[in-house]
DNA sequence: GTCTATAAAGGGATAGAC
DNA sequence: GTCTATCCCTTTATAGAC
């Protein structure tokens, strides 16, 4: 910011994540995105030939990086037990720390094609998603590991979804914003489900 | 559809519900609405002043709608265990008949500026999150409340958030499309945690 | 590689006839 | 209550100077 340019195109795709992930596709024009890099608007085309190209390229590029992340949880050969404690606190902290992901995905789970979705699922969630269901074999054998999967990703990915609304349901305190405390949680819930002991 | 029309705003906001939840605000524009209800774009400002309160005025309608739908839940005085069993499998259904409810919430989160969320989480969710909360004490004391109502809520909203892309996971069958088995694995995931027994 | 200028289309919204 | 016609602005995208 501010400094000299030596790659443009990267600094565009950078610039414009976040703006794509907090208001959509439809919800940022090209004037936007330019006055965001500190550019004009003609300018962007040098760099890529629509906005759909541009588009598709940001979510390229945030996707890969978190795709990167989320192998990490797996690298380590530990007590599948710890594997899931390790994953889930990973999660919690990545998703927490850096909300561009979730929301980018959210939205192209609402709003993209199939084509798009079949590319996100087999370049970013693949190899994850079936590392995930072989700990839920190896952790619950008589569940359904496709479904134990879903729910786990969704209760950590729910949780910080719902980060902007939570401080008006009740109950609320600001504990719960904390990606600690939510892991903790979902951990808990996990190994001992409703009927708990060791909280 | 086709039929006459007795009351073309009641029509107007059916139908507009739809196209938000599935395009968001920014994704359609006035004169498609119009085009979906079958008359003219200045039509429409007979009947509401401008975008934003067809919008407003959308939402309210189709949140009005499930809120009513939610309370019922809890109207039944029965065992903690079958209340929740109740909840769970009543929400699957609701949610997996009609999407455009959790889209509009959905979109609502993520665009929703503070006073709308305030508005949301008040008239619609907060004597039903309430109730879920006391729900949650009675059946997991030791757990915190507001946590347990976000990881249930949670994993039933998310299995059929990703209803577009779940083909694509790994592991996926058409029976995990179906509200009923997502209810019986949430109800039994909660109940026992990881180590099942009963399924 | 970025700019100014501009084309072409679509957006929200209004006026006034019927 | 719906229509046609129109205004004015923003949008995407291109052309061509520098």
């Amino acid at each position: 910011m501010g400094g000299d340019r030596q790659n443009t195109k990267a600094e565009i795709l950078e610039t414009t994540i976040p703006l794509f992930a907090n208001r959509g596709y439809a919800g940022v024009s090209m004037r936007q995105i330019a006055q965001a890099v500190g550019i004009k608007a003609a300018s962007l085309y040098h760099h890529f030939p629509d906005k759909g190209t541009l588009y598709i390229e940001a979510l390229a590029q945030a996707f890969s990086k978190y795709a990167a992340f989320m192998s990490e949880s797996f690298a380590l050969q530990t007590r599948p037990e710890q594997r899931l404690h390790h994953l889930i606190h990973h999660l919690c902290i990545i998703v927490h720390e850096d909300d561009n992901f979730s929301k980018l995905m959210q939205r192209e789970i609402m709003d993209g094609n199939e084509k798009r979705l079949e590319l996100l699922a087999d370049q970013v969630f693949s190899d994850f998603f079936q590392d995930m269901n072989e700990l839920c074999l190896l952790l619950a054998p008589d569940h359904d590991p496709h479904l134990m999967s879903v729910s786990i990703l969704g209760q950590i990915i729910y949780h910080f979804q719902i980060t902007p609304i939570r401080p008006f349901l009740p109950g609320y305190s600001p504990e719960h914003d904390k990606a600690e405390i939510i892991a903790q949680h979902i951990m808990n819930l996990l190994t001992n489900g409703l009927n708990n002991s060791s909280e």
